[in-house]
RNA sequence: UCCGCGAUAGCUCAAUGGUGGAGCAUUCGGCUGUUAACCGAAGGGUUGCAAGUUCGAGUCUUGCUCGCGGAGCCA
């Protein structure tokens, strides 16, 4: 098999090359036909003038049908009217496999259509690019931690009980063992890790039962979720920030081509540079009332709170020490003010919401202990969590950003549903 | 769970209570530089389901089903 791909041409110009791929259009004026190929690194106009090639060619050129599997042969040259710069002088084509009726055309299509047909919908420009910023996601992700001496630790995804007893959990019944749930957050584990390693990261899929239908919310997601041993919250805050900026700065340098796919205003994103903005939860709420939200204070932030804070700034702006009560049981609480916990959440700007949530943990066993009895969670289910605290506890600190979250403010997407290959939400859980 | 909106050709959408249409897709024909090509023709419908009002319902009423957006909840 060959082993050209479209995004080298450049380096084949007026040579004969073999692609493979698939029929992404074409168009035909009568002695001259364009076959729009593409095999995953790009798109090349392939023409047949009647003539220069085949009766067969021409014929099998004319007749290839949207998405079939096919061969090109053809001679490279650069050529300014065509898309990408480059353009193919081509003299055969095999067919593979020919495609029938092939639902996605080159028009416009409902979303739920097209989310039916995801699996084909992948397939497309735009999903291409999205797809390749989250794989840079990812990758900028494991990068910035294993280069801090991070060591990545995977955590289990069938969890006896509740991480933060706080969300809808989805839950299944274990064998002899009684009920077990599909993991929120591999968080707490996260911390046995940094008691380990010195700083840890778990990198997986969660699960939301919540029964939520909005554009931020998926029932199975991905969360990254660093912890560090011997860190406070302003040293997690730090963490957070270089973090946020080196995700987007990569993205820029190195899917430049793809954002502008998706014709995103990179403006906002080449403002991601430290210090970002650190405003307490007090200062957040003191925005609200004189924008004149109704907002009681001790409440939590909804989501068009979220986008009138971040609309204040022009990067993620970091939200610090919130009413405890509306927080995980596990966060340390202030030490100068014991209605506030030592959180932090980072709200991307462009009302895209909350990217990150973390906190300082509260290192204390008798602390914890009661903790756990005041939020009503099932204390045997917790004592190896509680162990970390009997056996060196130290002041460690962590947060967990959602992946969707992230690639759809860094994308500009409308929905998290494009941001993964195949989403699973409250109505959907096919293909 | 609550509020709002929607369901008409394969897809995206029109249609004042009075003969259900268009564009794209498909098939056929034309065109030697197309950029979601264009031009001509053809095929394609139990208007989500059930009942009701009416001389007459895609259109009005009620119920149901499914979906979408938002709230709550959540990253």
């Amino acid at each position: 098999m060959k082993n050209i791909f479209i995004k080298d041409l450049g380096a084949y110009v007026g040579k004969e090359v073999t692609l493979s791929g698939w029929l992404y259009n074409k168009r035909s004026s009568g002695k001259i036909k364009f076959v729009i190929l593409r095999d995953g690194t790009g798109y090349v106009q392939c023409v047949y003038f009647k003539g220069n090639v085949t009766d067969e060619a021409f014929e099998t050129a004319d007749k290839v049908t949207q998405e079939s599997s096919i061969i090109i042969t053809g001679i490279v040259k650069a050529e300014p009217r065509a898309v990408g710069g480059y353009e193919l002088d081509a003299t055969g084509i095999e067919i593979i496999s020919e495609a029938h009726d092939y639902p996605i055309t080159p028009k416009e299509h409902g979303v739920e259509f097209l989310m039916d047909k995801r699996h084909l919908w992948l397939r497309s420009s735009r999903q291409v690019a999205i797809l390749r910023i989250r794989h840079r996601i990812e990758k900028a992700i494991r990068d910035f931690f294993d280069s801090r001496d991070f060591t990545l630790m995977d955590t289990p995804i069938i969890t006896p009980a509740a991480c933060e007893g706080t969300s809808t959990l989805f839950e299944t019944e274990y064998f002899d063992l009684g009920k077990a749930y599909l993991s929120q957050s591999g968080q707490l584990y996260a911390e046995a890790g940094a008691m380990a390693f010195g700083k840890a990261y778990t990198f997986g899929p969660v699960f939301r039962a919540e029964k939520s239908k909005t554009r931020r919310h998926l029932t199975e997601f991905w969360m990254v979720e660093p912890e560090v041993a011997f860190a406070n919250l302003d040293d997690d805050m730090d963490l957070a920030e270089e973090f946020l900026e080196y995700i987007v700065q990569t993205v820029l340098t190195e899917r430049a081509e793809e954002l502008k796919v998706l014709e995103r205003d990179t403006t906002m994103l080449q403002n991601v540079k430290r210090p970002l903005p650190r405003i307490s939860y007090d200062e957040a709420v003191a925005i609200l009332i004189k924008k004149g939200l109704p907002f009681e204070y001790g409440d939590d932030l909804g989501g068009t709170d979220e986008t009138v804070i971040s609309n204040e700034f022009d990067r993620p702006v970091m939200v610090h020490r919130y009413p405890s009560d509306v927080k995980a049981f596990y966060m340390k609480h202030d030490p100068e003010n014991d209605k506030l916990a030592l959180a932090v959440d980072v709200l991307a700007p462009e009302g895209y919401g909350e990217i990150i949530g973390g906190s300082q943990r509260e290192e204390d066993y008798d602390v914890l202990l009661s903790r756990i009895k005041e939020h009503n969670l099932p204390q045997e289910a917790f004592e190896w969590y509680l162990d970390l605290r009997r056996f060196g506890s130290v002041p460690h600190s962590g947060f967990g950003l959602g992946l969707e979250r992230t690639v759809s403010w860094i994308c500009g997407l409308e929905h998290v549903r494009e941001s993964i290959p195949f989403a699973r939400m409250i109505y959907r859980n096919t293909p």
